[in-house]
Parts: C-alpha cells; structure tokens; sequence
DNA sequence: GCCAACGTTGGC
DNA sequence: GCCAACGTTGGC
C-alpha cells in the first residue's frame, strides 16, 4: 500500500494546529471511535498525508497539513485515571484504543471553511461535506487532497 | 445554546 | 439480537 491520505478532526480550543507548529509533532489521543481507531491502527503509515480540521471552530474547516510520524500504538491515555480520555473499561494487557502520532508540515494560508469544501465541485462527494458526518478520522482520496491543498495555498 | 445525527449501552 | 435510552459530535 503506497502513501494514503486523511482527515483529521480536531477542536482548535482544545488543540490547534498552531499548537502543533508549536510542539513539531504530538500523538493523537482521546479517539474513542472504532471505525476511527481502526482507521489508525490498521491503515496508517508513516508518512500519510493528514488534513488537519478545525471542528467545533468558526469557521470549521481544514487549516493546514500534518504527516503521521508513528505507527499505531496503544494510547494510554486510556487506562490513566487522571486524563479527560480515561475508559474504565480498558484492559493495559489487551488496548482497546490505539493512536499515531502526526508532525508539523505547513499551516494554509487561507484555511479552506466546510462551506468551501461543500460548494467546490471537484470535492462533490467528500466524505466530510456529506451531512451528519461526525466520524473524527477519514480516508480522503489524492484528488480531493491537492484540491483541498491548493485552495488552501492560493485562496 | 440548540438540536439532528449518530454511536454505544444494556435490559429484555 | 432488538431497540429504547442515553451520551457525544459538531454545524449552525
């Protein structure tokens, strides 16, 4: 399997992509989604290309690229009592979530708003524009990656 | 802050 | 295995 290529959900109050410019790469725990985990564990290799989405932001959209940097490993986050992520329900011996860990690569110039991505007829059937997606990791296809990335880089 | 969409839980 | 209740996501 060559390169593939992501979106990646994340509310900027709780950690943005300025955020990762800041600290050059981060894991990426807390999912607590198993289409979403399963996505990182199985599919995810170093060197993907990631849309970092601003969700929950005004506007929501996607603010710049990352690039998984570490396999999937478990997050521990998990099992620490102490952390927002906490599941009592997870077993150290046998993890249940899992988590990459992503870089830095570049922050848009102009961030490409949901609104874009959904009025843009090169990017028609994304799997973020269609209503009701809540899924916070998704597949994204090549073409729809450049497109993304040069509205992102011209406005 | 609202609420629709969706995922998970748990009783049966 | 069904499905109602509940919790969360995330656009608006």
């Amino acid at each position: 399997m060559g390169k593939r290529y992501w979106l990646m959900k994340s509310e900027p109050d709780v950690y943005s992509i300025d955020d990762l410019q800041r600290d050059g790469k981060d894991c990426w725990e807390g999912i607590r989604n198993y289409q979403a985990r399963n996505f990182m564990r199985d599919d995810m290799k170093v060197g993907d290309g990631v849309l970092f989405y601003h969700s929950n932001a005004k506007p929501p959209g996607v603010a710049g690229l990352a690039r998984v940097c570490r396999l999937a490993y478990p997050d521990h986050f998990a099992w620490d009592k102490k952390s927002k992520y906490f599941d009592p329900k997870c077993d150290p011996e046998d993890p249940r979530w899992w988590m990459v860990d992503v870089e830095y690569v570049e922050t848009f110039p102009h961030l490409v708003s949901l609104q874009q991505l959904k009025d843009d007829a090169q990017l028609e059937d994304m799997m973020v524009t269609r209503r009701g997606s809540r899924l916070s990791i998704q597949p994204v296809e090549l073409a729809h990656w450049k497109r993304v990335s040069a509205l992102g880089r011209k406005g």
